[in-house]
DNA sequence: CTAGGGTTAG
């Protein structure tokens, strides 16, 4: 073949553009020959392409797309797309479905127009691109249209269809517009009824979703493992540990979602412990690993975490940006800022997600210089903050009592566009009121466009307590029981504040409350009691 | 020549 192809190239180097042309099936051979190729042909392929361009037929065409769509490369399918003669359905079908993975439901559905102003009817294909890219986004309303269409060209029996109005309507939180389509699938198979099942769960309905489990007429691991995410999603732990454990046929991903359960439900050791079970007799996924580490930084395990960090190592496992930022961070929020930093630095490719934790990790050890250092390097390096950053940052200042740039990146965040947040008021909050500027604290909460909360009062009061400023320091705390009745940290507080001014009565009065309401300190927790 | 469902980080 290659022979062949140099042949020819030579060739029509000599016959420049006179009759002398390889006939179109030598080339589409060529070409699916390049792009089958495990390393990458798609830069041979595309310049035996762009030379015979005239006289290559759709298929090729519509492959030139699928290559570049495979590699995710939708601007250069794009350009491929544009310049085709004819659009045939695949060649439209190719890029639609290949535009859902860019969440752009604006260009989806405009394409989409335009498709069917030339002429061409979509295909059972077709309408799941479309209706996948609308639901999730703000342009769901669509799925009922979509839907229309598909029931007048007959293309809602078809399961792959189906399939997407089932998400789309899950989507909609439309249970009986679920069970609807569902009705209307003429053939169902084990994916319709997966997907129907996820629905119930989603929309919260457990029960529906364990009695299509029961009505099913075949059954395979992803349908247990949608019993199981529907499950753990409802926080039915009990029901989906249970489930777990009958499971016949279980695999990493089982294990893996078992222990991501316990984890986003914060039970840390049992997660811990399901993963040291899953040790002995299969190997963690990168997927395993980032939620073992989640554990580890949540509960401070930084032996378990350093474990995890060499199984990684030593099993030569590919340490994609996930999996390094989860390193970064577990070591970060369990103490070590010297290794987040090692492992930081040794990342060869960083996103905004690991400059966050980055800068979180200096933030909380109260490096507020290295902090802002770390945030001029990212910006430097081109990666766009976001609300996570800032609130490290905004965090970062406020530990380290940096009030002047703290009140700088504040102003910088909304030139930014980014709208701030509770948790940006709350640090700015924090920081104002530490530095001993309580009216400028206060006047920041009366300006913001929502409510405080328990966490902006907190801080406001804590403050207080540090600058012996009562009257602020009541409003705080009514502020406080206003939303929470007993909360032992503005008690605590009131009584240091109260017993500074030597207002005694009022202390054994809080005190006398506490004992009522039975109100307790929050149980502290610290690295050294979690080491083990 | 296009093909649907399940998991990860800040």
């Amino acid at each position: 073949m290659r022979m062949l192809e140099k042949s020819a190239t030579l060739l029509r180097g000599h016959f420049s553009r006179r009759i002398f042309t390889i006939p179109t099936v030598t080339l589409n051979r060529l070409i699916s020959d390049h792009l089958r190729r495990e390393d990458d042909g798609l830069v041979e392929a595309r310049r035996i392409f762009n030379q015979n361009k005239t006289s290559l037929d759709n298929p090729t065409w519509n492959m030139m797309i699928t290559a570049y769509v495979q590699r995710g490369l939708m601007t250069e399918a794009r350009q491929v797309f544009d310049q085709m003669p004819v659009r045939d359905l695949v060649s439209w079908n190719t890029i639609l479905m290949g535009l859902k993975k860019t969440r752009d439901p604006e260009t989806v559905l405009r394409l989409f127009i335009e498709m069917r102003r030339s002429g061409l009817n979509p295909d059972e294909l077709t309408l799941p691109a479309v209706i996948d890219t609308v639901s999730g986004s703000a342009f769901k309303v669509y799925v009922l249209q979509i839907h229309t269409l598909a029931v007048r060209l007959g293309l809602s029996l078809s399961a792959y269809t189906g399939s997407s109005l089932l998400r789309g309507y899950t989507s909609l939180r439309d249970l009986r517009g679920l069970e609807r389509v569902f009705e209307e699938i003429s053939l169902k198979d084990v994916v319709s009824w997966n997907v129907l099942i996820m629905g119930y769960m989603r929309i919260g309905f457990v029960g529906d979703g364990e009695r299509a489990f029961g009505e099913m007429p075949m059954r395979n691991i992803i349908t247990c493992h949608t019993m199981l995410i529907g499950y753990i999603d409802n926080m039915e732990m009990d029901k989906a540990r249970d489930f777990f454990n009958q499971m016949g046929q279980r695999n990493v991903f089982s294990w893996t979602v078992m222990i991501n359960g316990y984890v986003n439900g914060r039970e840390f050791e049992v997660a811990l412990l399901l993963f040291r079970e899953m040790v002995g007799s299969w190997r963690p996924s990168h997927y395993t690993f980032s939620t073992v580490l989640k554990a580890c930084a949540a509960s401070s395990s930084v032996l378990v975490g350093k474990q995890a960090h060499s199984m990684i190592t030593k099993r030569g496992m590919a340490c994609d940006v996930v999996l390094s930022t989860s390193l970064v961070d577990m070591y970060a929020k369990s103490g070590d800022i010297t290794a987040a930093s090692l492992v930081f630095e040794l990342m060869p490719v960083k996103n905004p997600a690991s400059w966050n934790s980055m800068i979180g990790g200096f933030a909380r050890h109260g490096l507020g210089a290295e902090a802002l250092e770390e945030f001029e390097k990212m910006m430097e390096c081109g990666y766009k903050p976001d609300q996570v950053t800032f609130v490290n940052l905004l965090s970062a200042c406020a530990h380290a009592g940096l009030v002047e740039e703290g009140e700088e990146k504040f102003m910088l965040m909304g030139r930014l566009g980014i709208a701030a947040e509770k948790e940006h008021y709350a640090c700015m909050v924090d920081l104002l009121a530490r530095a001993g500027e309580l009216d400028k604290a206060e006047r920041l909460i009366k300006g913001m466009p929502f409510e405080p909360d328990v966490v902006i009062w907190g801080a406001l009061l804590g403050a207080c307590g540090l600058h012996s400023c009562l009257e602020l320091g009541e409003v705080a705390a009514q502020g406080i029981s206003r939303l929470r009745r007993e909360h032992p940290a503005a008690y605590d507080v009131l009584c240091r504040v109260h017993g500074e001014k030597g207002d005694w009565a009022s202390v054994m009065e809080l005190r006398r409350l506490m004992k009522i309401t039975k109100v307790r300190k929050q149980d502290a927790s610290s690295w050294i009691e979690a080491l083990g």
